[in-house]
DNA sequence: ACCTGAACACCGTTCAAGT
DNA sequence: ACCTGAACACCGTTCAAGT
């Protein structure tokens, strides 16, 4: 059977979601397609375009089932850019949570300028149209993506972990040294850290908050009330 | 010749400066040493456990050269924990660009929990110590070290990015589709970006600040001006 | 304690040739 | 347009055996 591009997209999803990067291999992605893996270079130049289609087709799937709210940061709305900053974060943390090692294929393809970008370019209209310079708006939105990225990669790294640690079950010597979660908390510690990731994302946005605040006042209220009145 | 395990961590280290990560094969260390790869597996269980040795080795020098100054944040002085936080990162930074790849050595075996845990511990400490309750320390660190490591990675990406394309030269088909920085601007583009990560970490460093200021009032001055008398 | 030699089970990529 | 078959130049790791 012949495939299209899209055909081994879909296939290499599938892989990198039941078996992980590692086992994400041409040879594997193949034998998945019912075909030699020289053939996968009719499609793709190398390894590293497929990853890029596939680490778009993981933003595009959630684009589509969540998209963004177009939290409109209009010139008469000029509050609402952490709302709208925030919301691109988590929404960018949901598409990459929802495949396994979706952070670590997604944070190399950007990284490496192959795609993924749509993410770095709403941060930095967002801001811009919020009236941060261009220069603070490109650092600002760089430094919330490696939050996202790094923060999202140790998640799936921990759950990755955990899972293996369950599946192993309570052999005593599969993990001698260190102090291993005790069944109860186990079930916890499968879950994603939601709380830290919502505590660090409103830690970087509050720094946001703070420039602008240090170098344009924007006629703030008595004792700047508007630095802190973010509830 | 034999070789002690500081011996394959040194050569390892020199294989990873001059040829970047990906050269540092266990074959090709091994070939650098006069030595059958399997020979490494005396000294090191596996290669990640070799990397873990390089990265702490990596930490550890620069830390002989240029020790992280001991800012005391003792309880009577609890205002320089920002500086002591800055100079922690600045350092884990300039530790890391010392060597090719040196970031994402460091990055990824931190990640996987095998070495390179000082900067997390210290950073931990001064944050604990500046009055900040655990949890939040502990997002905090990890907030910063997910800049500092992915600001990092990107700048050496880049430097690598553009010793390439400038050993090119000006060969007009090696880089068809893009904007090339000119010769004269290309000279500036192989500096790393000191200025985005200065600025990156003030970021956060205001947020975490400005967390304190949220929570704990901590008698502000009128106007709460502990929150911008940063300099 | 440190190393060899040989093997095992893999990789990504290229390329002439087929349909 | 899409794929095969075979090859090239590699990987990390194991293990019995040597000194």
């Amino acid at each position: 059977m012949r495939h299209s591009r899209h055909d081994v997209v879909t296939t290499a999803l599938q892989v990198l979601d039941r078996h992980g990067l590692v086992d994400l291999t041409m040879r594997r992605l193949g034998a998945e397609l019912g075909v030699q893996p020289s053939a996968l270079y009719h499609h793709f130049r190398d390894k590293q375009s497929l990853l890029a289609a596939v680490a778009d087709e993981i933003l595009r799937r959630h684009d589509d089932v969540a998209p963004v709210p177009v939290v409109s940061t209009a010139p008469d709305r000029p509050g609402d850019w952490a709302a709208a900053v925030s919301a691109v974060c988590a929404g960018l943390r949901n598409a990459m949570l929802a495949y396994r090692d979706g952070a670590d294929v997604v944070a190399t393809v950007f990284a490496f300028g192959m795609g993924a970008r749509t993410p770095l370019t709403r941060l930095v209209a967002i801001l811009r149209d919020a009236g941060f310079s261009a220069a603070f708006a490109d650092t600002a939105a760089r430094t919330l993506l490696h939050f996202v990225f790094g923060h999202t990669a140790d998640e799936q790294l921990h759950l990755q972990a955990d899972a293996a640690g369950a599946l192993l079950g309570s052999t005593p010597d599969a993990t001698p040294d260190a102090a291993i979660p005790a069944d109860s908390v186990l079930a916890d510690a499968v879950l994603a850290d939601d709380a830290g990731f919502a505590v660090g994302l409103r830690l970087i946005v509050a720094g946001i908050r703070a420039e602008r605040a240090a170098t344009v006042p924007v006629r703030p209220g008595p004792c700047g009330q508007s630095v802190s009145s973010t509830r």
